[in-house]
DNA sequence: GCTTTAAGTCAACACTGTTAACATTTGCAC
DNA sequence: GTGCAAATGTTAACAGTGTTGACTTAAAGC
């Protein structure tokens, strides 16, 4: 059904794909190899002709939430261009926690294989596909804010940590079912984000540049 | 060999505080039912005399860290008082930010626990003791800073979401292992604080209220 | 066409949480 | 003390899990 309605045949022919795309529609942490298996007509041993263990597909799974994060995240702006002024710079760090609010809400079972307990690609994982791509584009919003004007110092380690951890945290207290974290992520994003460049020295700035555009 | 060394009787004597006990010094998610009863010498059918499931053993071994999170806020200050001035008023926030940090450095296991995946008691728990109690402390300490004249406004609901949010999210990622974020749970607290109350849009504050005392 | 290799099956192993039926100990009423 | 009921343990089993080794089938390369 997935992709032809050829007559099951011995080999599957795309089962790799096929096992991930099953594992990412369920809640990957509590289904089991033996139902993913039977569910594509498959025997659960066949599984490891693809996967060392079922671990190794978590981690795969959780290395494409990492991709699909950077994607949304290169939606947001591109590394290479200069912020075109101090509104478009703030707009670039609220977008993005906006974007990273928004991966959390709508795919939380693959945000918790990415932060959560068993996360091995978070810890520390050097793919540098995964992981230093994604991570550097808060750095690199909270420095066009800088250059743009509205922060005296440049944002040191420190900084960015504090950053990351407002939307990173709200995330989480979201995912937690937290009553008064559920507004909706534009609204959120822009709350936390104004409160983070206040705490980074940022000068006035206007209440409108955090607001939903309506 | 915890209580006493009477030869194995047929009852155990106080199994259930022994499996709450044997399970916290494991890692409670990974451990088995089975592995920990033949720890403790017993049958693993007997756990199901004392706990209706093993979620509802790991359900209390959660709710006992609330517990242990609300002592150590209760150390930090009191409810009923109020901050002798701005500076203790400050203290209070950095203090209650440190215990935070500490206690998921420090029993990380317990903590995931309570605020990760399979958290059920974090979700809703209408338990006032192990929740409602030990999340006032927060909106305490904001509301303390503003009294003592640091804060503009009375924090609203955003803020205190926004403070949580910073410090939940800075326990996270160090607990993911970031290693940016392991740098002692004093210092760290006392960082992402400062950012927190200017954030909040604090009056200029000393520096040295958010430094650990050498 | 033959052989090598990839990709599936089958049957089993060692686990897991959980349950029903049974056994023993304790505590309480008389 | 005796007897009964409740609490707390045991035994044996069930259904389900991830994983592995030996075998089988299909596809690919020369």
């Amino acid at each position: 059904m997935s992709t032809s309605e050829s007559p099951r045949k011995y080999h599957h022919g795309d089962l790799r794909r096929a096992l991930l795309e099953a594992a990412a529609t369920q809640d990957p942490e509590s289904i089991s190899l033996r139902e993913l298996a039977a569910g594509l007509g498959v025997t659960p041993a066949s599984v490891y002709r693809h996967f060392d263990s079922k671990q190794a597909l978590l981690d795969e799974l959780a290395e494409q939430g990492f991709s699909k994060l950077r994607v949304l995240f290169a939606e947001c702006f591109s590394l290479d261009t200069e912020p075109t002024g101090p509104q478009e710079a703030v707009m670039r760090l609220v977008n993005l926690g906006e974007a990273y609010l928004t991966f959390a809400d709508q795919d939380p079972a693959t945000w918790r294989l990415m932060f959560g307990v068993h996360a091995s690609p978070y810890r520390q994982r050097a793919t540098a596909e995964g992981q230093s791509s994604s991570y550097s584009y808060l750095p690199a919003a909270l420095h066009g804010i800088h250059r743009s004007g509205l922060l005296p110092c440049a944002p040191n380690d420190g900084d960015i940590l504090f950053a990351w951890s407002a939307i990173h945290g709200l995330a989480s207290l979201r995912l937690g079912g937290l009553p008064v974290a559920r507004m909706p992520a534009m609204t959120a994003a822009g709350l936390v984000a104004r409160r983070i460049l206040l705490g980074l020295n940022a000068s006035t700035m206007p209440e409108q540049w955090f607001a939903p555009v309506n």
